[in-house]
DNA sequence: ACTTGTTACA
């Protein structure tokens, strides 16, 4: 089994072969070869049902009180998205010790139970789990900390860090340019990232993503040509990052250019991802027929999300007849969905054609086509506050109203026009396109400005992308109030002080 | 045994 073994990081399949052959021979397993054998069945190397079997074969053969044995059964599940038969695994264990309890967070994470992880953190900190976090936990954690954009909660594993002696820790300092990137910090980012002693391509590549992520396209580019200087060769998802600033700043030539290079002078050929970000940056700036004969020309199969970019181009640009055309391309990859409709209905209305509108709406009603409503949250001291489009739920709503209604006064001096014309958005059914409505994120700013003091940061976090109207808006808030605001979109941070922002999405 | 960076859409 120790071949078994050495195979199992490369060569699953034959690993679970060389178990069959074990078995056909009558050779007992021992738990160390049952836990080499099931790493052989993690996802990605071989189908569930081996895995099963292994397990099946455990019980019988009396491991269940073998807890690393267990550990590693509870992972092949978590890998396969079973996420209950893990949990009963971990339930069924005599003794957890702090792997299993990181197992059970990274199973948490993959499963999309997040806040869960969090949770766990908190148990195991406290002292209720009867094990303490190491620094595989924090890694996880911060993991869950950059997806649900928790910072508070990230700076608080950073100080777990700091006081355990993990600090000096590259792949932890790695995670934390991460985290502070994807709840919006650049700034802190950067400066852990500077203060670096060993940077490897996965600290680069994190703080290039963060940099392009807030539309600091040519600091990004800049930190790549640094990297190069330094002699760090960069893999597939530093041009990933690279490319992605390109396409959040606008910058064509530069994209071209890299796209161009990678394959010539550092041997990496564009993945889909690479192609994705290309047409992202084509379709941004107008070129939609150059970025639509790119997904033509590839040698793969685009998928949904790539003509999806090519959509959210067309509705950017009011480009009525590809838009049309693109519909039709996930119609039949039979992938499209609601969000791809929402599209197509601000397509035609950015062009004003009502009719269009009108019957489109219609058939997603007879369809019982169900949008996502638009939401945003703000944390204000730890807790969470939610807001969608014209709530009435706060219960500071009275004060916010009257708040909204102030800065709308103080906009319209510094010239602020409310642009109700063209956007429609998910916010149910009934919304009609000319009703002025107060988005989530509207809400959520001046909910900002009343709870916190003066110059503080206002941070928010949106499910869908802003609207123009919205985004004109936050830019003129930020001038007048002086405030710097951070919105974080689907896919991207929007940073608005002294009336600009740092993304040329809008314009 | 668990583990760092990844793009695009609403």
């Amino acid at each position: 089994m120790i071949r078994a073994y050495s195979l199992s990081e490369t060569f699953s399949e034959e690993g679970f072969n060389l178990y069959r052959e074990m078995r056909r021979k009558g050779i007992t397993p021992d738990p160390l070869s049952f836990s080499f054998v099931t790493k052989c069945c993690v996802k990605g190397s071989s189908s569930v049902l081996e895995g099963l079997q292994v397990h099946a074969r455990v019980l019988r053969d009396g491991h269940r009180s073998d807890s690393r044995l267990l550990t590693t059964v509870m992972d092949f599940y978590s890998s396969f998205k079973r996420f209950d038969d893990a949990c009963k695994v971990f339930d069924e264990m005599s003794h957890r010790d702090t792997i299993a309890w990181n197992v059970l967070i990274s199973c948490y994470i993959r499963n999309g139970r997040t806040g869960d992880a969090l949770v766990v953190f908190d148990m195991m900190e406290s002292g209720h789990s009867g094990s303490q976090p190491d620094d595989v936990t924090c890694l996880l954690v911060l993991q869950a900390c950059s997806n649900l954009g928790a910072l508070e909660f990230g700076e608080r594993v950073r100080r777990y860090i700091q006081e355990h002696g993990y600090g000096h820790l590259r792949n932890l300092c790695n995670a934390l340019i991460a985290m502070y990137s994807r709840c919006g910090c650049v700034g802190k980012a950067y400066q852990l990232f500077t203060g670096m002693p060993n940077r490897d391509v996965v600290s680069w590549t994190a703080m290039i993503s963060g940099l392009a992520s807030h539309g600091h396209g040519r600091e990004a580019i800049d930190a790549f040509r640094e990297m190069l200087r330094m002699g760090v060769a960069p893999d597939e998802q530093t041009f990933t990052g690279v490319l992605s600033a390109c396409s959040h700043s606008g910058l064509v030539d530069e994209g071209w250019m890299f796209f161009d290079h990678m394959s010539k002078e550092f041997g990496i050929l564009p993945n889909i991802h690479h192609f994705g970000c290309m047409v992202d940056l084509l379709g941004r700036v107008g070129l939609l027929d150059q970025a639509y004969q790119l997904i033509l020309s590839m040698s793969f199969s685009p998928d949904p999300t790539m003509w999806r970019t090519l959509l959210g181009a067309c509705r950017i640009h009011g480009h009525v007849a590809l838009g049309e055309r693109v519909i039709e391309h996930l119609i039949e990859l039979k992938a499209q969905e609601a969000g791809d409709y929402v599209l197509l209905l601000n397509i035609y209305s950015s062009v004003g054609n009502w009719e269009k509108v009108i019957e489109v709406r219609k058939w997603m009603k007879e369809k019982g086509i169900q949008t996502t409503p638009g939401c945003s949250t703000m944390e204000v001291k730890g807790e969470v506050h939610e807001f969608v489009v014209d709530d009435l739920s706060h219960p500071r709503k009275k004060e916010i109203y009257e708040m909204l209604d102030e800065i709308g006064k103080q906009l319209k001096i510094a010239g602020y026009v409310a642009e109700v014309t063209s956007e429609l958005h998910n916010s149910g059914a009934e919304e009609k396109a000319n009703r002025l409505s107060y988005h989530s994120e509207k809400l959520a700013m001046a909910f900002g400005i009343l709870a916190t003091p003066p110059g503080t940061t206002i941070r928010v976090a949106k499910n869908l992308r802003t609207c123009v109207d919205c985004h004109n808006f936050a830019k003129m808030l930020s001038g007048v109030y002086n405030r710097e605001i951070i919105i974080r979109d689907r896919n991207r941070f929007h940073c608005f002080r002294e009336g600009q922002c740092s993304c040329n999405d809008y314009w």
